[in-house]
DNA sequence: ACATTTACAGTTGTCAGACAACTGACTATA
DNA sequence: TATAGTCAGTTGTCTGACAACTGTAAATGT
């Protein structure tokens, strides 16, 4: 977004009930709590803690919403099954950046192959004059070459399989593409910045990106779901190769 | 789980949080609010809704929890860009069941097949005994005809692709195919009977699980993808086709 | 002795009010 | 004009209370 400044911000107090709710998790990743075991009551966490009991409450209630634990009036909290998880979030918990990374692209590559597959189907052909436009976008700032301007040219590059992922027309993949690609910005934008400027850039890949293109203007169903996998294959595996990133 | 009961449980008392919640995100949905936009403040909400402000503090975590808004001490409360969510959900906001179910089909299948794939490269032996195992026991259950202990066959046949995502050694694939999954069996599962009890199974429908299960053992990561991505766009087409359910 | 009802302690859900921490804008002062 | 101080407004947290509900145990009737 902006230009890195000379200071990263420090790091401010976070809220209590997420430290609350990212604890209780830790307790349940660790095997401490299993499913079905039943979770002290909200008085007795607050004495734990050292907190407000609303605070408690709203680390619960974030708990809940995400189906992690149950909790019955008059009863008690207990751990959800695993299944019954109804959301899915990529939790920052893993502190292997690398494996992370890679495991998330590996996901992205089936994601994006399947989304791109449903695009070359069900793409109007406005939203065909959309992607041509951004991948013309692309071409040209290829020329330019790698040294300028290279958030932007990731921007757009993210914007190009976007604007794909949304011509499927499926809310779905469209979240699920989103949620990945905005963890990705976040967390892991440096490694990916890094990586863009020594090999994500030049002609093959510009290809690689167009056999997509091509695919979706031929509504190729099967070549669109292939050059997007191999594209992210490609790019997964450079990224995977380097060791110094992160 | 257990046998489907009599009667489906009433519609217990929804908790006041989530109401809010709903409520604050059907305005986001409808734009009314839009990115950027501030929230009345909670004291406010808190006369609006009529509720205490500790719930719409609840209300307002959880929307944060799930990135949908962004709030500042002493400033208030934002709607956050879309592409910021940190949390994919499967909301039960579409109405539409047969869209929803076949949206979310079409997600499986790109999702499962890249999982296979995966797991066609990172299997160990033991994990492939237990997919084997499985296997056995989905075919034996199609040589008893299909009129009998349908649920438990529908189960089976959830387990042989669950062990599959497990064997891909990926947390993130185990973690969305295991949410749509758990949505299906929860949502959408009288529907997901139905289609079963009349077109899934039969011989080639093994034949079709069968594929994949070669595919893992010769180690074929794109035979595991085609097999895979074959076998659940046949179920999402034959359940597509049925103008009958739910 | 057994079955039914009642009372009770414990837990979650909600409410009300207060103060702390912080921000942005306004005001006073040099 | 520029700087520092003040202040109202907002979110974050704390405290205490009551309502709604549950499981258990005691009390009661048969």
């Amino acid at each position: 977004m902006s230009t890195t400044g000379l200071f990263d911000r420090i790091d401010r107090p976070r809220r209590l009930p997420d430290e609350v709710a990212s604890s209780i998790l830790a307790s349940i990743e660790s095997k401490q709590l299993n499913p079905g075991d039943k979770l002290p009551s909200e008085n007795e966490l607050s004495k734990q803690f050292g907190v407000a009991r609303t605070v408690i409450r709203e680390a619960i209630s974030l708990l809940k919403f995400d189906g992690v634990v149950d909790s019955r009036r008059g009863v008690g909290a207990f751990i959800a099954q695993s299944e019954h998880r109804s959301a899915f979030r990529i939790s920052p918990a893993c502190f292997e950046i690398r494996k992370q990374i890679v495991q998330l692209l590996q996901l992205r590559t089936g994601v994006q192959a399947g989304a791109s597959a449903l695009a070359a189907e069900m793409r109007t052909s406005k939203q065909m004059a959309e992607i041509e436009s951004v991948y013309e976008r692309l071409a040209l700032a290829d020329k330019t070459g790698p040294a300028e301007a290279l958030e932007e040219r990731v921007d757009t590059e993210l914007l190009f399989y976007r604007l794909i992922t949304q011509a499927s027309s499926n809310r779905y993949y469209e979240d699920v593409v989103g949620m990945i690609e905005s963890n990705l910005q976040t967390n892991l934008r440096s490694a990916f910045l890094k990586n863009a400027a020594t090999s994500e850039f030049g002609p093959n890949i510009l290809a690689e990106h167009h056999a997509v293109l091509t695919a979706l203007q031929a509504k190729d169903v099967e070549g669109a779901r292939v050059a997007t996998r191999l594209r992210f294959e490609h790019s997964a595996r450079s990224l995977a190769s380097r060791k110094d990133f992160a």
